[in-house]
DNA sequence: CTGAAAGCGCTTACAG
DNA sequence: CTGAAAGCGCTTACAG
């Protein structure tokens, strides 16, 4: 089913001028092309009368550029990611922008393909959050001076843009809490992940724990995205079995936490008493346990603007550097 | 910052044949064109040295339409919605589109502009979940004959193609199992919707209580997607003060089910010692309370193949009659 | 088996 | 103050 559509000549013939002045008018530029107002108005006013919507393909041809950009993100049904999505949506807007989201569900082969489909869309930039193995397709994206802003994750080696949270820091904290709070045989559970966003999660946790002695090896546990709910659940019960002691737990990320939270309850395990928790990331469902989970609170609003920023940035200059942007996540909901 | 484009020409030009020649071969019909092996492999092979991404827009503005689906959900934050997009992206691209996300927040004038938005950006169809106050703005899209299939919701007003669940029936069984459970004083919470799909939820609720001699319209709290913490809150406060009996509680939405089993919990209700608790489809939260709580589970794959088999239907043939497709939910996690 | 040419709907530099 | 015309990159009916 083909709707008619009303092009920029339909308005030229019925108001009896060109075309060119019928864009003109409709791009706001009277002023440049000195329409009368008169002509101006009936422009308008037949755009309206016949229902006018611009072409924006015969637009993104002629001016070269879409005023999309892409969202390519590693795991859509993640809150933390899903959050992201909405605001990058929203700032976008904001600049008159639209947003594709994308989804990889961490798989670099899935995130080539996402980034050939917004190529050939023509997006006039790309917000990424790279898989681990992705980062050759990043790479090569970013040879063809498209602009790119990573988001959340970063490939060392690459000098593209990227908005970050200090890792950490976060984890630091994070494992700061639990000793204070008493925890002499915290675990670790957190992804067998390369990329340096997981790995300074794991550095952050461990330097604070060996600087209060008690680091044990033995309770850092890496688990990975495909196996999740298997690894999660066999890494809490090896936690508990080869170590009657752990009386902490940190989840290092959004979705280990709930699947980590609901292990322990299936288990019997008492929170806080029988093992504190702090995890990596708010989500909703820690609203329906009758006791405070702390957590890493990132700042979403803010990393998602900023990274738009960014972009924007980069799209509207000829030559920008890349450009780094660490920020400082907090503890949140502590007891 | 423009990155450097490669045409069609360039590789013409490199090969040494017409741009003719080049498309059919990017486009598989070399045996339309009955063009030689040879030459086919000749231009595929430049178009791989050359980096060759074809231009969406001139091929959208040749052919007259974009393989792009446009998505309006009406609360992205909500997993069902969620959910939703991420199946109905999954089968978009088993037939070659690609789909574009947006969010109205339950408000019609967003969804105005959505619509808009997503016209100018010639998509080819739209799968829409439309506010309760955006019946003329679809009335208005569906004059100009673009293909649309409304989902989970509909105007029964309008002749157009939908995907919903049977509410009334959902509705019914899921009051029948507060009733068999031994609910003798039952409340609802719903929202304040005049539409259908809203309608037949309290209706198949109330209707299934009359039956059996204990509806108390007194018991039905009506509330406001604009102050939902609030109004349900106040909801189920009233429903404890004034009606100490209360022994079960329907949440007729995903959205009013997490923020009202928070809010039971928070008041040390017990559930399902003190209230049974049914709710409308299925939250990740539930995984964190040590009881099972029973849910009508949409679904969900289902519907989102449907609507996009529908839409294809729709776009590819000329004259369609609207679809209408009733399908059926079923009770879970019973205990 | 392949090329030349038209045209999709816009925008913009140029001419008047 | 306004119009005629070129051109963005593709596809396709037509001619050879």
């Amino acid at each position: 089913m083909k709707s008619t559509r009303v092009s920029i000549k339909d308005i030229a013939i019925k108001v009896g001028v060109s075309n060119a002045t019928v864009s003109l008018v409709l791009n706001g530029k009277e002023k440049e092309g000195r329409i009368r107002k008169e002509v101006a108005e009936k422009v308008l006013q037949a755009a309206k009368d016949l229902n006018y919507e611009p072409n924006n393909f015969a637009r993104g041809l002629r001016m070269g550029h879409s005023n999309t950009i892409g969202l390519i993100l590693a795991d859509i049904s993640n809150s933390f990611f899903a959050n992201i999505a909405f605001y990058i949506q929203e700032y976008a807007e904001e600049y008159g922008y639209s947003v594709i989201i994308t989804n990889t569900n961490e798989s670099g082969k899935k995130m080539e393909k996402m980034i050939h489909i917004l190529k050939s869309r023509q997006v006039d930039g790309f917000i990424i959050v790279p898989t681990e193995d992705g980062e050759d397709y990043v790479n090569e994206l970013s040879k063809t001076k498209t602009p790119i802003v990573l988001l959340d994750r970063y490939f060392p080696n690459l000098p593209i843009s990227h908005i970050v949270v200090n890792n950490y820091h976060a984890s630091f904290n994070a494992a700061n809490l639990l000793i204070d709070s008493g925890c002499k045989n915290s675990g670790l559970i957190i992804y067998n992940n390369k990329l340096p966003h997981m790995q300074d999660r794991e550095k952050g946790y461990m330097e604070a724990l060996t600087k209060k002695n008690c680091y044990n090896p033995a309770l850092t546990k890496k688990i990975t995205y495909s196996n999740i709910e298997q690894d999660i659940s066999n890494a809490i019960e090896e936690l508990l079995k080869e170590n009657p002691k752990v009386d902490g737990i940190f989840f290092a990320s959004n979705s280990i936490s709930v699947i980590g939270i609901k292990h322990l309850l299936k288990l019997g395990v008492r929170i806080p008493e029988d093992i504190q928790v702090v995890c990596f990331d708010k989500n909703d469902a820690f609203d329906f346990i009758p006791f405070r989970i702390p957590y890493v609170q990132q700042p979403i609003q803010e990393m998602s603007k900023k990274s738009v920023e960014v972009l924007m940035e980069q799209i509207k200059k000829t030559n920008t550097i890349p450009t780094t942007m660490e920020m400082f996540a907090r503890l949140s909901n502590i007891p």
